[in-house]
DNA sequence: GCATTGTGCAACCATATAGTTGCCTTTTTA
DNA sequence: TAAAAAGGCAACTATATGGTTGCACAATGC
């Protein structure tokens, strides 16, 4: 039930641009992270904290600034939940072929 | 960008346990899918018409009832996008292990 | 030491969302 | 043909969410 929460994490255009920007694997600054998604930087970071509440990216404070990355076992979760539910209908699928040829 | 509006339908217990009960890949009706969730049959119908506006599942009149079934097209679209990101990292990830072996 | 950079935190507003109750329509089936 | 089964639609309430402004504060750089 805790996969819900995940997924309503990655379920804003804000923030799945957030995880996009990250992806390339290398940490990036509250402030760089933040620039040019058309909301002010408190804003961003509202939407910044979901995806920490979520455990999608973890923060690290360094000097006088915040590095964000991601957390790539969460995203591998949410990836092999739908993982799972496609090996069951998948079974479905060749039952019902399997049926259907006999 | 539009693959948050897929998430975000997931992003809920009540209707990540629908997508769960239809995984077995036998569509149910309205009523059977709507059953046992906490809530009454408007609020469950509720959260189902999000996974259909998101296009998770779709329905199918038949008779006095409605069938609902996934649109396991649309999973899998969001399947790949994680996949996507992680193919990323990996990039990333190679990148600096043969570096740091240079 | 002082300005600048990179934040954090709180109050506030508007809209979206989740859920309810109440009532109406259509299709079966007894 | 009347009751039951399956569901649609609308109004309403409470809370969550997305976004803003305003102010405080610690770490750097000159």
């Amino acid at each position: 039930m805790i996969e819900a929460e995940i997924y309503k994490a990655l379920g804003d255009p804000i923030r799945l641009e957030m995880v996009r920007r990250l992806s390339g694997g290398s940490p990036l600054n509250i402030g760089e992270l933040s620039e040019g998604l058309g909301v002010t930087r408190q804003g961003a970071r509202k939407q910044l904290q979901v995806l920490v509440s979520a455990k999608v990216v973890h923060l690290t404070p360094k000097g006088r600034g915040t590095l964000v990355d991601l957390d790539t076992a969460t995203l591998k979760k949410a990836q092999q939940f739908i993982s799972g539910l496609e090996a069951q209908w998948q079974n479905r699928l060749e039952s019902l072929k399997a049926f259907v040829e006999k």
